[in-house]
DNA sequence: AACTCGGGGAA
DNA sequence: TTCCCAGAGTT
């Protein structure tokens, strides 16, 4: 029983130093460099965090950089990539280390872990990549690699699951070279051991795989299967006023899209026509405040944006005022001209809209 | 333990 | 369409 993981560890590597994709975080152990590629590639292909990973470091290539810079810059440079808790994390955890660590990030899995936005698995990368600490990593990749090739049906989304896969994995993380086992197993996944039809005739690992013995690589890992998504409606009031000027508001509190930009909004339960618009209360005031002397439907048919646990179904609202003073009656609505409406960072649901938009454009 | 938080690419 | 990605924080 000692053969396997032996096996495995050996073959990992030496699979991983033949095939392994040239990315600029493999070139460095800056603890800062690390750091910001893991919080970057949470839940998000290289891909697409590649090209985010790159401005962001030429942007601050500096922890006191990140740090020194605005909140409203900063989610600026991330926008379209998602889960924004991570962009206000980050720079929390800069000014963290720069106020109170004088600039020098923690050397421990132990110390990374009360980092805010640094979970298991990240700890577990910077750890191991920078100071060499045996920390194994266990993400979407390595889930997929250790069920397959452990033939392990514990559901991984579970306490059990999670609790059962990280003890595997720091059984088999290399003690000598952690950092480069742990990329190697996410790399093996992420290449290889892919989630749909992975080529299992010629995989290295075919001869001691479970799950390809047993024909059970379809259906490994488990996962148990998430809530269903809620629906939503909603309504922008697109304000264009005679001075070229519209209206922005920044999403506060819980739920989607903190800090975020967006037009005046008006939510519903149900697809909304003119009619019922029109008579709404929330929209009469809305229209009175702003000079609204006309308003028109942009968009005929529904514009459905899809979240991980929500659909909004949106209509925009073109609505033309002669001009507006905001700063009276409505402290948290924004005026801003439309030439610099770029200037603010918005969900990819506004920014779509405004690319299409022959109004904004020019 | 269950929920929430984005957006995009692949099949 | 569905699945899932170099997960973490909150309830």
């Amino acid at each position: 029983m000692l053969l396997k993981p032996t096996f495995f560890r050996k073959n990992l590597i030496s699979w991983y130093l033949v095939h392994k994709r040239e990315l600029p975080w493999r070139s460095t152990r800056d603890p800062y460099a690390i750091w910001l590629s893991e919080i970057i590639l949470q839940q998000t292909r290289v891909a697409q965090g590649l090209p985010y990973y790159e401005r962001f470091l030429r942007a601050f290539p500096t922890v006191e950089d990140l740090a020194a810079a605005s909140e409203e810059k900063i989610l600026k440079l991330w926008q379209g990539l998602g889960y924004y808790s991570r962009a206000r994390n980050l720079h929390f955890t800069a000014k963290y280390i720069v106020d109170e660590l004088h600039g020098v990030f923690p050397t421990t899995y132990k110390e990374l872990l009360t980092l805010k936005g640094v979970g298991d698995y990240t700890a577990s990368a910077i750890a191991s990549i920078c100071y060499n600490e045996p920390a194994a990593v266990v993400d979407g990749n390595v889930y997929r690699v250790l069920s397959r090739v452990f033939g392990i049906s514990t559901p991984v989304n579970t306490t059990e699951g999670i609790k059962q896969f990280k003890a595997l994995a720091q059984e088999l993380v290399d003690e000598k070279d952690p950092g480069t086992f742990n990329q190697a197993s996410m790399e093996f996944g992420a290449r290889y051991c892919v989630p749909q039809n992975p080529d299992c005739k010629s995989c290295i690992f075919n001869s001691i795989c479970d799950a390809y013995a047993s024909e059970l690589v379809g259906t490994l890992p488990v996962k148990l299967k998430k809530t269903t998504v809620r629906k939503r409606y909603f309504n922008y009031i697109v304000v264009l006023s005679e001075a070229h000027k519209t209206i922005l508001q920044q999403r506060s509190g819980k739920g989607i899209w903190q800090q975020l930009y967006e037009f005046p909004l008006i939510e519903t339960k149900k697809d909304l026509t003119y009619a019922e618009l029109i008579v709404m209360n929330e929209f009469k005031e809305l229209s009175e405040e702003l000079c609204v002397e006309d308003i028109s439907l942009y968009n005929d048919t529904l514009i459905i944006h899809k979240l991980s646990h929500q659909h909004l179904y949106t209509r925009f609202w073109i609505a033309e005022s002669n001009g507006f003073d905001v700063k009276a009656s409505f402290p948290e609505k924004t005026e801003v001209a439309i030439a610099e409406i770029e200037e603010y960072a918005v969900p990819v649901l506004i920014e779509n809209f405004i690319s299409e938009f022959s109004v904004f454009k020019l």
